[in-house]
Formats: structure tokens, sequence, C-alpha cells
DNA sequence: AAACTATAATTACGTTACGTACCGTTTCAT
DNA sequence: ATGAAACGGTACGTAACGTAATTATAGTTT
């Protein structure tokens, strides 16, 4: 009595119009540019791409999935991955690249984002992967071939090493204590190969 | 000509029930327990505090003011600052700490709320004080036992260190790639008592 | 004691945006 | 040609915003 059920069924009707979902991520793009993110309004969106309402709820489910799925069709620039005879000069150049990329205003829009998205939804998921991860993924390379060239500890748990190079920058962002600049990124890279215990204390533990 | 003008004139008129105030706090703070921070509004708050809405906009200005000095009211549990002869154990213990906190319900509502108000308002900066300064400057006295225990180097930028330290544990609770716990503390602070680099590295930068 | 003054609760109001339902139209596959 | 689905547009009910007006109340000042 089972049937196939097609996969992908193909699609009766009319298809979706790729003009009006551009017009759409591109208008809201605009207005979060203009206004910033959390004053993203669905019908100021339909409003200028010359939508109506439902077409947008039927891609979108909210105007943050909206925004979030508009941040992301936009990529962010990703560091060009070049590498050097000096890993550890790689690794700083990236976070620098990193640090000036989120400390400009679309990173800044990018971060408040992820932060105050709260929800599970698969395109909250897919936004902190794609933030993520893009620079995250690369730091691991590059670690891994300065582990390799013996500059880096090979006894190290790999994630742990990342938040710590990482870290620090959201949270100065999110925070707002004190600035986030290229020299800030160098100095994380740098203190964190170095550590901050004495060499006296480094065998103890 | 010039007058002395009194820095707290004596109020007149009918004088602010702290009751009112009180009610209103308590109530917003148990509707972002049920409903989570995002969804607090200023009439749920009015109607079960027994409070006019008025009332409510004498004190602050929109319902993320309110959202935060409610969680400010209800101040997050400070550690015990206990120094012991190891200031490296302490510093542990109190990453632990923090790190037991901001994982826990009212600490990612924090933490939540710190992320998304974009606002630079009095109340705003209060309160990001208020959430960093807390466990950062404990972090910071800490940090100075150790150096003159001569177990941390004192050549260090002492923010940098501090971010080093506190910036995973939010970068992890924000982004949500990995699991905030003990285990997670006690490597953070081992990772950067250590650093990454190899011993051969050390002197060269 | 009486006048004064700011806050209190209540009610009403105009505004914005939400998300959905319905419309007639359009664009495809069958 | 027929039918299905998306289109732009419009209208709707709901929610919450933030403000104004009203009357009562609680302290201070004279």
């Amino acid at each position: 009595m089972s049937r196939h059920v097609d996969p992908s069924p193909k699609p009766r009707g009319r298809p979706r119009s790729t003009q009006a979902r551009t017009a759409i991520l591109k208008s809201a793009y605009d207005l979060m540019a203009e206004h910033g993110p959390g004053r993203l309004t669905v019908e100021a969106v339909a409003a200028r791409a010359g939508v109506g309402k439902p077409t947008i709820y039927r891609y979108w489910a909210n105007a943050q999935e909206l925004a979030m799925a508009a941040l992301l069709e936009q990529k962010l620039p990703q560091p060009s991955n070049r590498e050097t005879a000096s890993p550890l000069d790689d690794l700083e150049r990236q976070v620098i690249h990193v640090v000036t990329v989120f400390s400009g205003r679309r990173g800044r829009q990018v971060t408040q984002m992820m932060a105050a998205s709260e929800a599970d939804s698969e395109v909250s998921k897919a936004f902190r992967n794609q933030v993520i991860m893009g620079s995250r993924e690369q730091g691991r390379a590059i670690l891994q071939r300065a582990q390799t060239a013996g500059h880096v500890r090979t006894d190290l748990d790999m994630d742990v090493a990342l938040d710590l190079i990482y870290g620090p920058i959201f949270y100065r962002l999110l925070a707002g204590h004190a600035d986030v600049d290229a020299g800030f990124a160098t100095d994380i890279v740098r203190t964190a190969l170095k550590g901050l215990g004495t060499t006296g204390n480094r065998r103890t533990r």
C-alpha cells in the first residue's frame, strides 16, 4: 500500500519569482543598513521591494529570519587564506582580518543579529554556523600547520585554543568595554601564544 | 548673583510609591523568567503588578530598560572572593563560578539582554558595567596577586589577559558551538596560562 | 487647617506592525 | 484549454506601543 513519495515533486502552478525574492532580500539589507537590524519591519520591506506581504511570509516566518537571510546573502568578505612560510604570521594576519571585518558596520550588525536571535530555527542555526565557522575553521587549519611546523603545542584541545583566540574579539564587541582594532588582534595572538604564566610555572600543572 | 543649587531638592508633591516600583520590577522579572526577556511587554507588567502604564513609563523609557533594571535588581550571585595561598587555584575557582552562573537560566537571560541591547542609554551602560565588571575586576585582582606571587608574567597588558580568560565563555554562550561547563572553565585557565606556543617559540617574538 | 504639588490608577486614544485571509491576475506544467 | 500555485494588492483583527486626560491621594509648605 505504500507509495513512493517524490522527495522533490515536480513543481505545479506558477513558480516562485526569483526577481521578487531578490528584491526582498536587497530591500531588507538596505533597510537594515539604514536603520539597524532591530528596526526592520516586514511592511517596510514589502513596500520598498514592491512586493506583497504574503510573498515575504511565504519565504520567511518573521522579520528576524528575513534579516538573517538578508545578511547571509550579502556574505561577509572572506579573508584570503594565503599561506606563507610562517603559520604564526598567517594566524596574526587572519585574526587582524576578522577583527577588521567584525568591527565594521556590517560586522557589528551580524554580531548583533547573532546575539539577539534566541530562536532555534533553521535560519538561525545556519546563520550562526556561517558567521562562526568561517573564521574559526580557517583558524583551525592555520593552527594545525603551526603545530606541524613545531610552533604550537600538540597537546592542545583545539577547540579551546580557538575559543581563546576568537572569544576575546566577540567579548569586546558585545560588552564594549574596550576598543577592538588591529592592535588588539595582535595582542591576542601573541599573548595567547606566550601564555599568561611564568616559565617557572609552566611545568607545575 | 549665583545661587546655591540644591543637588537633591526637597521632594514636592506626592512621593513615588516604593511599593509600586518594587511590584513593577518583580513582575517584570517573573514575566521574563516565564517567557524570556524578548517577550516582555509593558502592558503585561502593568497588569500583573496592578499598576498603571504611565507609572512604569515614569521610571523607564521602554520595555528594554525596564528589563535590564529588573535583571539588575535581582543581582547575580557574586562569587565568594576567598583567597587561598594559591592565586592560580583562586582564579580557576572563580572562572568556574562565572561559568556556572552564566550558563544557568538567569545568566543566559542576562547575556542575551546584554547582547541584544544596542541603545547607548544609561541603563544599558550600567547594565553592561554591572555584568562585565563584576567578574572581570575580581579576575583582575586575582591575577595581580598571582603576579606578585610570581606565577604570572608581569609584562602583560592586563586587559588583554582578562579578555583572554573571560572572552571564550561569552563567545561560546552566544555562538553556541560547544558546551559551557566547569570543564571548559578549567581548560581555559590552564591553556591561557601555559599558552599555545611551544617553549622554543617563546623567546622569538 | 488649607493650599499646593507631584504621583497614583484608570481610561481612552491614535499609531504601528503584526500575521492571515481573500481577491482577481499571472505564469507555468499538463 | 485546464488547473495549480505564486503574484501584487487590500482588508482585517490583534497586540502593543507611548501619550493624554481625569480624578483621587499623599505628603510638604504656609
